[in-house]
DNA sequence: AGCAAATCGAACCGCGTGGTTCGAAATATT
DNA sequence: AATATTTCGAACCACGCGGTTCGATTTGCT
């Protein structure tokens, strides 16, 4: 209802110091108090009082930081989003067997993505997603969609290689991590399963989705240096 | 914290006639201002007044009705619920050809699952997941986890007849669906996608799911009888 | 028409909301 | 030590919250 947000713009822009709000250590102890806050609560059950609380930060030095709650929480999301899909996609990098490496990247990706903490996460980014729809997107768009996007070259590299033939790259990707993460991934977000899936069961499932994945899109030569290592 | 449950329940057996709040039409009336409110703003953000508003029916009227917020959102919740599963596995009772069986399922189950509608109650559900599990644990279990026990079943019979040959046939069933909705559902769920896939998209990911399907867990006789029916 | 049941609608409760302000206190910098 | 910058913390705002109550009104049945 009020326009401070265009006002303090012009303030800004009257002097070349950028208001306050600066330090790092203040913005980081901010952000881990609302991190505190809004995963356990949502976006909309969170109060700033809380996060003030929480933070052990005055709710003006807040205001100081952040112009409101949605900012905050954007911010919050935005270094979320950074920490869980950091090194995600590094197993792709060393030239491994194929089969393997798959395997590998399937693993990392099932158990980053259906750990407690980033489902509790992605609930919360689902969620305010129906008010802040950019937000939802955003987050897909810089967290898994660059994932698949690191992932369709590997692709493309294993078809140059001659281990794989597919006619659609991207439908393939998409499709080898939903293999992967088959049944997980909406078992955990609807808090069906209480707890995170064991290292057991994902190896279970990704070395299945692997296989599956392998049959439909192997080729030959795949298949005849697979034969060769295992008979080696 | 009131036992209002327990009172009206007592009062229901002390006379034929039920106690009060038993007028489906009424009950309807509400459950449809509920649904507007709840799955534009969420749990949180709703208010019991803006549903009073939109059902065009007294505060006191709904209290009647039901015991409080989190008990109006349940029923609401359970109403989707049902709405959205209703039929949605018919085309598996139709002993058709195996591949367009599989096509045909895949199709309603992504058209359905990814419609701008259902994804957001499904955001509603998760992200009242977060506060009430056991509301998100039935919602998935009444609804995605029933159809995937018809699904199974469905397998089985196409295993005995021949034409499939799976090991884990649970897993695979979860890997069909997720092969069908591979990529769309997280695209939707985080507001990637402003718009559910089209019906051409759908086509495309379906079959091609189908087709890994098949080539991964299809058996010979499967492979002579689709021959047979293509060349004939 | 008469009666009982259901519904309405408004008021009340205590409390917390997000946002903003501002002087006092603490902290850095020179 | 003096100065400039940040941070604190409390107060204030108008408002809406969920929940509950209760007398007046409407409704439906006999």
């Amino acid at each position: 209802m009020v326009e401070t947000t265009g006002d303090s713009d012009l303030l800004d822009l009257r002097k070349g110091r950028p208001a306050a709000g600066q330090d790092p250590v203040k913005r980081a102890q901010i952000i881990e108090g609302a991190r505190r806050v809004f995963i356990d609560k949502g976006f909309e059950a969170a109060s700033m009082n809380d996060i003030t609380r929480e933070a052990g930060v005055s709710k003006g030095t807040i205001y100081v930081y952040f112009a409101n709650k949605e900012e905050l929480f954007e911010a919050l999301i935005e270094e979320e989003r950074g920490t869980i899909f950091k090194n995600m996609y590094d197993v792709l990098d060393h030239a491994d067997d194929l089969r393997e490496t798959l395997v590998k990247f399937g693993k990392v990706l099932v158990m980053k993505i259906t750990s407690a903490k980033v489902i509790q996460a992605q609930r919360t980014v689902i969620g305010a997603s129906d008010r802040i729809p950019e937000l939802g997107a955003r987050f897909y768009e810089r967290g898994p969609k660059r994932g698949h996007d690191k992932f369709v070259v590997f692709l493309n590299a294993a078809i140059e290689r001659g281990l794989l033939a597919i006619d659609d790259v991207d439908l393939a990707a998409y499709q080898f991590t939903d293999l992967c993460l088959a049944g997980l991934f909406r078992q955990c977000i609807f808090s069906y399963r209480s707890k995170a899936p064991t290292q057991a069961e994902i190896d279970h499932v990704v070395r299945s989705g692997v296989n599956v994945f392998i049959k439909a899109y192997g080729t030959a030569t795949l298949a005849a240096e697979e034969q060769a290592s295992t008979s080696a």
